[in-house]
DNA sequence: TCGAGCTGGTTACCAATATAGACCAGGTCT
DNA sequence: AGACCTGGTCTATATTGGTAACCAGCTCGA
């Protein structure tokens, strides 16, 4: 009865059992879940920027997406990108011009997680001063109640 | 007064503006914003994990938090909980007993945050089938694309 | 005709970061 | 006494990220 996800870490993963029935066998917390993988590739601030910038903006070509992800490297952005079309979520549309353009944009599985990405992207834009404030607060604690001992 | 969070990062910030409606002012997509450091920050996989897991199951002690996200070094989780705590979202608490019982939860403010990090959880335990499905077709394509030369 | 430049992308290299794993304190149990 | 529990730190090594030069293919300027 191994119906459900198997955690026989990496190498394989038969794609032993029909997807509709695995969907809840998925943890991310498992370490060897495949969804953790999937979970930690896409966990990294450039991925998650990318898609919000593209479920904000809509298509970009790359050096747009460059642009709007501001402190992006090219590097990474390529890899990013490329993470993301392999995963399904985004497509990468090479239209043969001179000079090349490239565009990316959502699928339709890629936009239902962009969107989620961007609701924290939003939630850091209203909460962040919080965020900072509370990081103040701890660090002037820290070197602030030293001062004894 | 200077009340406001000092956005003076790098180059210049467009705004002298109050504290209150600066709150939009924020942007996750800029480099330099302050926000952004926050973003980069929370934006890996181990942050993640333990803002859903601490949603998700609750105040935990420190090993059972290296359990339940499981294949999390000692010295990463230390690193993660405390950027957390330190930011506002986490409490820490030591109960000062023998063996020492430090547990950690989350605070409103985490919370917040936690919620939206566990919708992402969810989606990527309920895709990751498509996404690993779309891999495969990736790789696929490529490497069987790749047969004339 | 020759060379510079645009775009998207890759590669090599180096520094920073993550990770595993040993180690520590300080107490309890046997 | 010695092994063991806990939370946590330190260290050595692997992996990652950024920098920046280079590539291809074509256009434009001189």
């Amino acid at each position: 009865m191994v119906t459900k996800v198997s955690l026989e870490t990496g190498p394989v993963y038969p794609g032993a059992m029909s997807a509709q029935q695995q969907d809840m066998a998925f943890d991310v917390f498992a370490a060897f879940c495949p969804s953790r993988e999937v979970f930690a590739e896409l966990a990294d601030k450039w991925s998650l920027l990318i898609l919000a910038s593209l479920y904000r903006v809509g298509e970009q070509r790359f050096s747009e997406l460059q642009r709007s992800v501001s402190g992006v490297s090219r590097k990474m952005l390529t890899q990013s990108v490329r993470t993301l079309e392999r995963d399904g979520l985004v497509r990468r549309t090479v239209h043969p011009e001179v000079p090349p353009r490239v565009v990316y944009d959502l699928l339709p599985l890629g936009r239902g997680l962009a969107e989620r990405v961007a609701t924290i992207g939003d939630w850091v834009e209203q909460n962040g001063h919080a965020v900072i404030a509370a990081r103040c607060g701890f660090d002037e604690a820290r070197s602030g109640g030293e001062t004894g001992s």
